[in-house]
DNA sequence: CTGAAAGCGCTTACAG
DNA sequence: CTGAAAGCGCTTACAG
């Protein structure tokens, strides 16, 4: 690469299989063969096709192999926030199995608007071989039709009929509210993200059987966003709540009301318990340090893609796995209620 | 959209304009000149056509178009890590500008690894009209290379020949330095990132030339890698060096080294003034909350997808900014020497 | 083992 | 205003 002279100039035109085809003298059905299915060629062709190709840095152009084959080698992966630490590991977790399956992976981002995500899905979904939809704003008969036209991996929702990946936030869920009222919590609250997420909805009918479970009060509390200004704004909602515990959305809106605690003089955990979910870059970082449900979504985008692939190949769409464990990560922002 | 019946079997095959055309009685070509250029076509004709469309949920198959045109309507951008919150402001200010021109913006990531950089640029370059190349860990002349062959804008670091948009770190190291220089600090040291990044090494030069300006002594100390662990592998480094305040490569590797330090005891800001860079998510949640550099990672997204545009359009590459001012957030982390 | 041809879905001069 | 044709770069039966 260095120096092969200076950069070639700006409108360089890139290679093609004809180009290779001329100077091996060989017809261009012939460099097709030779590149992308080995052995259907004599080893000597294939060797001077080879060499032609690397010589003009030959790539072969995946909008021109798509359209005869339908096949780009790319997935697509849409998110609710690309921002979100949430999914972090999730993006790690697709990269990993990606990767190892030699399959290009682009990340869009559906800016928190359910149009958006529609029209970007669609978008997206012309150009790539299958699409994860992560913690999507859509309602089912729009991501069933979504997945009629290419294969499809819910992440974080099941979707009847549509191949999905999920975790089961019980476990986790069980072990807090056992802690909440084993330390003596009675009155808890839970702080909502979206209506239109079906994780959200999830949550709080666990969250509230479980409570009810165990003999304990419940009250489901609106917030604006599920970022940290959502929880910040549900301050003066929490505190009219009366309640000893809060169990929020996800960290993110935890770590937003616990900032508007500590700058009102509401202490944490003494004077009010909190819990998030998700185990977010940054919530072991507070002060106090933020107490989660954790859920393994490295697992769930691995598994994600790997049944993505799956519906590609074989058009094998096995159904939902809803799954995937959580626990409870015991930090400093749950105590005993202190009066 | 909901109950056009049940949703259509698993292959269905997308519309295309040839079906369009049969059903509207026309040429496909004037399918094509209705959809595309406005005004070209009688309006009556226009009108069947476009209904037509609508009918058959018709959405243009970018391949198909990219061919002849060469275009496909959608940008690149990739990052060295996408999970680093660093980005988080880069993504939204890159968002906001290109839904503003109805361009798709697609994401990759290349994991820290200048291999993987380079295939992945390759492939996505391929796939989109331009290319946003965010702190790139690639040699000058491999971006060279790539931006020969396509638009190309390179993020948060200059490369000759190259458009480029780039932070002016002065402004906020020079507040950084006075400050501490105010505070009494005569010893510091600099937190390195990785050697490869061109973003490192300006920030070490100008702490350096800034700090000898004030007559302070400045070390540098090599770290792992640009994370938190990397900060907290560094603990032992740092105190061996015998200083009273850290400037450290960015926030991630000053947290990490935060958390180090008050795991054995040494106390920020008392034993050890602790300055990040970048203001990430999180920065202002540790205790204390981090005292860093911040540029405005929004504005360099809005103006290098603009610049990127206009390249596309005009092939107009003008040159380099290198001028995105920073300023110094003061949190808790600094403090006189204590000793 | 390899060539010649047709086709993927679209665009765009070129005619009329 | 609209049709007919050629072409974008590749793949894949079909012959030989």
């Amino acid at each position: 690469m260095g120096d092969k002279g200076r950069p070639a100039p700006k409108g360089r035109v890139p290679a093609t299989i004809y180009d290779i085809a001329r100077i091996t003298g060989v017809n261009p059905s012939t460099v097709s063969r030779a590149l992308n299915q080995p052995g259907r060629v004599s080893a000597s062709t294939e060797q001077r096709i080879r060499e032609a190709a690397a010589d003009l840095g030959y790539r072969t152009n995946p909008m021109a192999r798509a359209l005869p084959t339908g096949k780009t080698g790319t997935l697509g992966l849409l998110v609710s926030d690309l921002t979100n630490p949430v999914y972090f590991d999730l993006v790690r977790g697709a990269e990993r199995v990606a990767r190892e399956h030699d399959t290009m992976l682009v990340f869009a981002d559906s800016q928190e608007s359910a149009e958006l995500e529609r029209s970007t899905a669609e978008r997206l979904q012309i150009a790539v071989d299958g699409l994860l939809l992560v913690a999507s704003r859509l309602e089912d008969a729009q991501i069933q039709e979504l997945a009629a036209a290419k294969p499809l991996v819910a992440v974080n929702r099941p979707v009847p009929g549509v191949p999905s990946v999920a975790p089961d936030v019980r476990p986790g869920m069980i072990e807090a509210l056992d802690l909440l009222h084993g330390l003596g919590h009675r009155r808890i609250a839970y702080l909502a993200g979206p209506e239109a997420s079906w994780m959200n909805g999830m949550r709080w009918v666990t969250a509230h059987d479980l409570a009810v479970d165990r003999g304990m009060s419940i009250a489901e509390i609106q917030s604006s966003a599920p970022t940290r200004e959502g929880g910040t704004d549900a301050f003066a909602a929490v505190m009219a709540a009366d309640v000893t515990a809060v169990l929020a959305y996800n960290d993110l809106v935890a770590l937003g009301l616990l900032g508007a605690c500590l700058e009102h003089g509401v202490a944490v955990p003494r004077d009010l318990s909190l819990i998030g979910f998700d185990d977010i870059f940054g919530a072991d970082l507070s002060a106090p340090a933020l107490s989660t449900v954790r859920c393994s979504w490295g697992d769930m985008g691995e598994r994600a893609v790997a049944k993505l692939l799956g519906a590609i190949q074989d058009g094998d769409a096995s159904g939902a796995e809803l799954n995937l464990p959580t626990e409870f990560v015991s930090r400093a922002s749950v105590a005993a209620p202190g009066r």
